[in-house]
DNA sequence: ACAATAATATGAGATATCTCATATTTTGGG
DNA sequence: CCCAAAATATGAGATATCTCATATTATTGT
């Protein structure tokens, strides 16, 4: 299935290198190294066990990281955005298991050769610090779905997805992703929703739920956060 | 309680710089600025929610980082260990809510004070990549424990503990640090302890737990790696 | 437009895990 | 050495969550 991830050129990939620059973030000269890169959803942008050899920054669209484990489970670990990083653990270590990373909708990233620019990157203080920050936050963010994950039932998870979700005031999500990233069956999603549903928190509209009581879904959601908080 | 942090000064504090150099990680010269740091067991290295003026270095010993929230309940997020950093987030973000770190055994870590290197550190590619490093690591440490606590019961992640913290075939590790660590209730750690011990993969000695069968312990550790992996 | 596949739904029984109650043993501080 | 607190233990009933079975409704490729 689709593997035909299109490279821009010429005037199209001008155009994405002066409207999303990064060259704020090195302090080399990268525009000429960087590929502009379109992958269409569902495309695989690095399949699972295959090192990579390009560092990807994100620029448009969203993706997903999945791993699979020995029994065949497969677990989504994590959503991708504009502007994080894709690839940097190949980039910094010499061996590593290679997630695999897919689009979830049509995402356009900047694609860094590492076979030419990877000494650079390593020498450029600008793109470590960088680095270094969005890595810190992803360590601390992986820290706290972590104990989350381990700590509060379903119910308060869901409300907290729900919440950060949630377009305006619906909630859509599919219910497949949501089972896989909060980690719980498809059937107790289903049923923790329902009771969502019967509370008058949610109100189901077709295929998506309309937030009828947000305080409500606030208050259960406000039990993951930790002592002060900084939002993020 | 203890909050008696000795700092070692003089001879004992050279003596230590000496024995665990860490100026290779650093491109100017770091070892003036270091104060060299005891904590006693059960003495917090930093408070929960209190920013801190260092960056640690632990040199020896092992502390573990908890995290409270609201509800009151208390999680044990992670070990600390020899050669891992503490404080790096504050480092490297303005506004942070810190989690606390208490050591579990007498703990040596060096104090970088923030107020006179972080400029200097913030411009050091040896360290900026050294410290990306570290973080990538943890992040991806993080990302796995986080997608293996949700997708797996205790059974596994018990035996991979087990056979992760065994000291030669002998587990004694508290079930009270361990079911904070695990995410699960007491009783229920004692109830898997318990089946271990009937299907004969352990034996209980006194207050230690002999391991009888580490291949079955395997069998069930194993589920939770990931394709290839890599160790670590 | 049709067939195949994925997503949504719902029921019922099985497990994993939690909570609470209570008893015994170990440990640290005075 | 003694006490209070922490850690260990065990039972019983309540919940959260899973598995499997089975229908119905989108979506997608051709």
């Amino acid at each position: 299935m689709g593997w035909i991830m299109e490279t821009y050129k010429g005037k199209k990939r001008q155009n994405y290198l002066e409207k999303h620059s990064i060259s704020h973030l090195f302090s080399f000269l990268i525009e000429e190294f960087i590929e502009v890169r379109e992958y269409k959803r569902d495309e695989w942008i690095i399949h699972e066990g295959m090192r990579p050899d390009y560092l990807y920054y994100v620029i448009e669209g969203k993706a997903k990281i999945y791993v699979t484990y020995q029994n065949g489970k497969v677990s989504l670990i994590n959503f991708i955005n504009a502007h994080d990083y894709i690839g940097e653990m190949e980039l910094l270590h010499e061996v590593y298991y290679t997630k695999g990373i897919q689009a979830s909708a049509k995402t356009v990233c900047f694609a860094i050769p590492l076979y030419r620019c990877r000494d650079k990157l390593l020498e450029d203080t600008t793109f470590l610090r960088e680095l270094t920050r969005f890595l810190s936050v992803k360590a601390t963010r992986m820290a706290e779905k972590y104990s989350q994950g381990l700590s509060f039932p379903l119910e308060n998870r869901l409300a907290d997805f729900i919440l950060q979700t949630a377009d305006g005031d619906v909630y859509k999500e599919k219910h497949v992703t949501v089972c896989d990233f909060l980690g719980v069956s498809y059937r107790h999603l289903l049923h923790v929703l329902v009771q969502f549903c019967e509370k008058g928190y949610l109100q189901k509209k077709g295929r998506h739920y309309h937030i009828r009581q947000p305080d409500d879904l606030h208050r259960l959601a406000d039990v993951l956060k930790n002592g002060l908080d900084m939002g993020s």
